[in-house]
Order: structure tokens, then C-alpha cells, then sequence
DNA sequence: CGTCTTTGACCGGCGC
DNA sequence: GCGCCGGTCAAAGACG
């Protein structure tokens, strides 16, 4: 898949949107890695051959560059045809190096083809990107960002589950291994649907949020906004059930048998260790907005770091040299994992795709919990 | 009992 | 400065 970073900044002509990175993808895709320091990072995709790794850091996320045994779990099983449908996978194909096996990443699609006017370059192999993430804004103020400064964010569009297998009305939101908890939800405006806020509930303290929303131009599609990080290591499965008793309507609802927050103090090392706590002081402006619009995912092939310096990137410490990578990675990780809707076991410690169900089922994962029945639920009442 | 979802209201940012 | 909109908070209700 391809994660592409979105960097807004001025200087792109594309206003807004400006930039997208590739981070990953870019490795893998036909792409020219090279630029971004991501690509190099970023090892090809393969599932199933290759578990992902994660590049150092994450995405501001502290915890980013631990790797999740659940994930590479996941990566080295990949999911299959999770919406059974296994022509998804199969769109994939940055330059049709992109072998994964048919599953919700391959559709994931570039959010700022929503918007872009232009229609996404070939060469961008965007339409496979799945994750976009908004690297900067350094601009002060981009026609139609709203969002509050100095949040970094991260936006990934992926196909949503409902449509390819939609159990019950839900959607499949991709849940990655947080636990979320839903705390608002608002109508957008000049969108058919509402846009869900969920907060990390994993661990109190921790600040990271995230907004799911179907695409206005494509139902089918939701558009998943990650904003700040976690400051805590990532959920033992059971910290990323923590707290999700129910997410949905669904009765299924995942077994409580963990404590998750419990398990997260235990698990959780102190974020302070982490240069995390640095990166996530560390905000800059990010847009969503950048994302979508960024038409210049074309030009994305050319990565370009949002970091003021580019050579910043070098210093690992530097929030944001990390991000492009650590975005992509994480992004990937989180698809993978939770795109794998379909995979719902049991509970979430023996199985770590058990959280990755999103609402389709019930299930489980108070990640899945809140990406599907925030989201999914809202966004089909509007509906 | 604890946590989550839902929903209305409030606050702040941004555009005009 | 005003209005619009997005994002967040808090209360009520529900579920496991």
C-alpha cells in the first residue's frame, strides 16, 4: 500500500493540500523512494513475506517505533479478501509492484482525490495510497483549513468495510490497536456525513484522537483523521479492548476480559522515556485539508519532508523527520491490522485481529468498537 | 460499577 | 467585529 504523507506548506502551489509524501509506498511503488527519507525507511511492502517495520518513529507517536507484536503478527498473516471481495486487492498496484493480497488496503484511497479538482496523477499510484497523512502546515492560513494549529494529523482513507461486507449496517473502520472512545460527533458541512471524534481510551492522559468520516464523493470510502499521538506503548490486546465493553450496537461486543488499564500502566512505559513526549509537544500545524486537496501527490512522488529542513530529518529527534516514516508505517500498520476487519477473535490478547474488527461484527476491540459504531453508525443514520 | 454512546451546548479558530 | 464552522465538553442513558 501506500501511505502518502501530505505536507501542507506554503510553497506548494497546491495550496493547501500541497504535499503529499510518500513514505512508504514510495519504497515500494515504482516510485522514486529516494526523496524521502521515509522511502529508505520504508521497507517494500509485502505482506506476507515481509512483517512491516516500523521506522523508528512513528508518527509523533512515541510508541510508534515499538512494534507490536499484535501488528507484525498481523502483517505476517495477512488478511485476506476482507471484504471477499477480492478485486480490492487487487487495485493496488503502484506500478504494479504492489502484491498484497486483496484486501482493504489496496482500496484505500487517496483522500485528496475527493476534493482535488484534478484528477490524481497515475504516476502517483495514489489511488492505492491508503494513508495520507498531513505532514505541516507551515502556511498560516490555507483557503478551507479550519484546523486548529499545531495539530498533526494523520488522514487515511480506506474503503469502508460495510459496503464490501457490511454485516450489519456498520461500517469497518479500520481499528488499529488503540482503544477509542467516541466523544462527539458533528454533522460537516458541505458533507452528506457526520464526522465522528474519538479519543484515545486507552490511557487517560494520552491525547491522541481521531475522526472518521465517509467521503463525500465516495460513501463507500471513510475518511480516518488521526490527530496527536499517544503518549503510552501501545494496548496489549487487552488495553485496546480496555474500556470498549460495547462498541456498537452489536452484542458481540468483545469479551472485557482485560484490564486495560490495568495492563497499560503495566505495559505502558512512561512516555517521558520516549522522544515521544518530545514529538508530541513538538505540533505543527497538519491538515486534513492539505491532504485532500494536495493534488500534488503527483509531485508526491517527490517526498518532501514538512519538516521546516528538510535536513532536520536526519535528526532522529526531530518530530518531524520521523513522520513521514513513522507515519507511513504506522498507517500501514494500522490498516493492515485493522483493516482486517474480518478477523475478530476472540479476544483480543490470543488474537490480535480480534480488536482490529471494526463494527462490522460487534466487535470487540473498543478500537473497532468506536470506529464502528461511531462512525459507522453515524454516518449511516445520516445516511 | 465502570465504560461507552449519544446529543446538545459551549468555545475557539477562521473567513469575510 | 461578526458569523460560520469545527472541535470539545459534559450530562444522560445504556450495556456488559
Amino acid at each position: 500500500m501506500c501511505s502518502f504523507v501530505l505536507n501542507r506548506m506554503e510553497n506548494h502551489n497546491q495550496g493547501d493540500l500541497t504535499d503529499i509524501i510518500r513514505a512508504t509506498a514510495t519504497a515500494t511503488a515504482s516510485n522514486p523512494p529516494a526523496q524521502t527519507p521515509t522511502a529508505a525507511s520504508a521497507p517494500e511492502w509485502q505482506f506476507p513475506s515481509h512483517p512491516i517495520t516500523f521506522s523508528a518513529d512513528g508518527f509523533g507517536d512515541p510508541f510508534a517505533h515499538l512494534r507490536d507484536p499484535l501488528i507484525h503478527g498481523i502483517a505476517a498473516a495477512p488478511p485476506l479478501g476482507l471484504f471477499g471481495n477480492s478485486n480490492l486487492g487487487q487495485k493496488i498496484n503502484l506500478n504494479g509492484e504492489m502484491k498484497r493480497p486483496a484486501n482493504i488496503f489496496s482500496t484505500m484511497l487517496q483522500i485528496s482525490q475527493e476534493k482535488l479538482p484534478q484528477p490524481p496523477r497515475e504516476s502517483l499510484a495514489a489511488p492505492n495510497c491508503l494513508i495520507e497523512s498531513s505532514l505541516q502546515i507551515s502556511s498560516p492560513r490555507n483557503t478551507g483549513i479550519r484546523r486548529r494549529k499545531g495539530q498533526v494529523k494523520k488522514v487515511v482513507c480506506i474503503p469502508a468495510p460495510a459496503l464490501a461486507n457490511s454485516r450489519q449496517s456498520g461500517e469497518i473502520v479500520p481499528s488499529d490497536l488503540w482503544a477509542w472512545r467516541k466523544y462527539g460527533q458533528k454533522p460537516i458541512k458541505g458533507s452528506p456525513y457526520p464526522r465522528g471524534y474519538y479519543r484515545c481510551s486507552s490511557s487517560k492522559g494520552c491525547s491522541a484522537r481521531k475522526q472518521v468520516e465517509r467521503s463525500r464523493t465516495d460513501p463507500n470510502m471513510l475518511v480516518i483523521t488521526y490527530t496527536s499521538e499517544h503518549n503510552h506503548p501501545w494496548p496489549t490486546q487487552r488495553n485496546a479492548l480496555a474500556g470498549s465493553t460495547r462498541s456498537q450496537p452489536s452484542k458481540t461486543a468483545a469479551p472485557k476480559s482485560m484490564n486495560p488499564k490495568e495492563e497499560l500502566k503495566e505495559t505502558s512505559a512512561p512516555p517521558s522515556t520516549n522522544s515521544a513526549a518530545v514529538k508530541e509537544e513538538a505540533v505543527q500545524e497538519f491538515d486534513e485539508m492539505a491532504a485532500e486537496e494536495a493534488t500534488e501527490f503527483d509531485d508526491g512522488l517527490s517526498y518532501k519532508p514538512a519538516l521546516p529542513e528538510e535536513s532536520n530529518i536526519q535528526s532522529e529527534d526531530s518530530f518531524f523527520a520521523g513522520l513521514p516514516e513513522i507515519e507511513a508505517d504506522s498507517l500501514d500498520l494500522l490498516f493492515s491490522q485493522g483493516f482486517d476487519g474480518r478477523v475478530r477473535g476472540g479476544k483480543g490478547l490470543d488474537n490480535p485481529f480480534g480488536f482490529y474488527d471494526w463494527g462490522g461484527t460487534g466487535t470487540t476491540a473498543a478500537a473497532a468498537a468506536s470506529y464502528s459504531g461511531g462512525a459507522a453508525g453515524e454516518e449511516e443514520r445520516d445516511l
